[in-house]
DNA sequence: TGAGAATCTGAACATATACTCAAATATACG
DNA sequence: CGTATATTTGAGTATATGTTCAGATTCTCA
């Protein structure tokens, strides 16, 4: 059995617990790059509120406008309109505008992609 | 080319705004149960912060203790406990006692799926 | 061009959440 | 047992976020 006990290392000027060095260091080497891991971070948050996750999932049934999307999940049309912002400041919904009306649709096959294992998961 | 204007509907003592009631019918019909759409943005909220997708990242390359996590990271191992807490309440991540360490890994391959998929995303 | 329709925007507010710090647990081992 | 180690917990705080409300835009078409 190995009886390990924490190192401790300076790092940064600030002394730092470790008791597994080379676990710490493959990490941080297989680390991706700050900016990939924050974007995907944003990914999931967009699907991480219920309102959105519900737009996404409505989407997938085809465009839809935003009083539609309103009316289906009760709630105002401002605050589907914020959403969907969120979502296309994301790149994950794109509009068509045919007259007065804009209709929003999914932008992104992962994003389907994701839905569709996440409940997958959740089914289990 | 159909020009259509919005129906002002009656529904659960509100007006409501609605332009193609077929539409948000087939959305409402083929949304899935409440319970597990708030189980699945739980999920996905769980990959929504940086740490917590740091942490799952890691523990793909095997199984860590707090401490490791939180000199890998960066941050105290009181804010790594506490992340930790999140994602295991979530049954997302398992411990493994091993005298006084606890060795945490990833307790749900769907959670691995899901990071995967959506590096493809961030990285096309 | 001007009224109406669909959507967007900004401010305000209430809630949620991620971290730090200090103290409490839990386990090992002399 | 009693001390040291590893982790957890709770309070406190600062920030982020989702919604509503009121009003501004944008576009259509009579």
């Amino acid at each position: 059995m190995t009886k390990k006990k924490a190192k401790i290392v300076e790092e940064d000027g600030c002394q730092v617990r470790m008791i597994h060095l080379d676990r710490v260091k493959r990490a941080r080497d297989e680390a991706i790059p700050e900016k990939e891991m924050r974007r995907l971070a944003l990914i999931f948050k967009a699907l991480s509120d219920p309102t959105r996750l519900q737009i996404t999932l409505a989407l997938q049934g085809g465009e839809m406008c935003v009083c539609d999307l309103a009316a289906m999940l009760n709630i105002s049309e401002s605050a589907v309109s914020h959403q969907l912002r969120h979502l296309r400041d994301l790149a994950l919904v794109k509009t068509r505008r045919d007259g007065q009306m804009l209709y929003y649709s999914l932008d992104d096959d992962h994003v389907a992609d994701l839905v569709k294992i996440g409940l997958n998961h959740v089914r289990e």
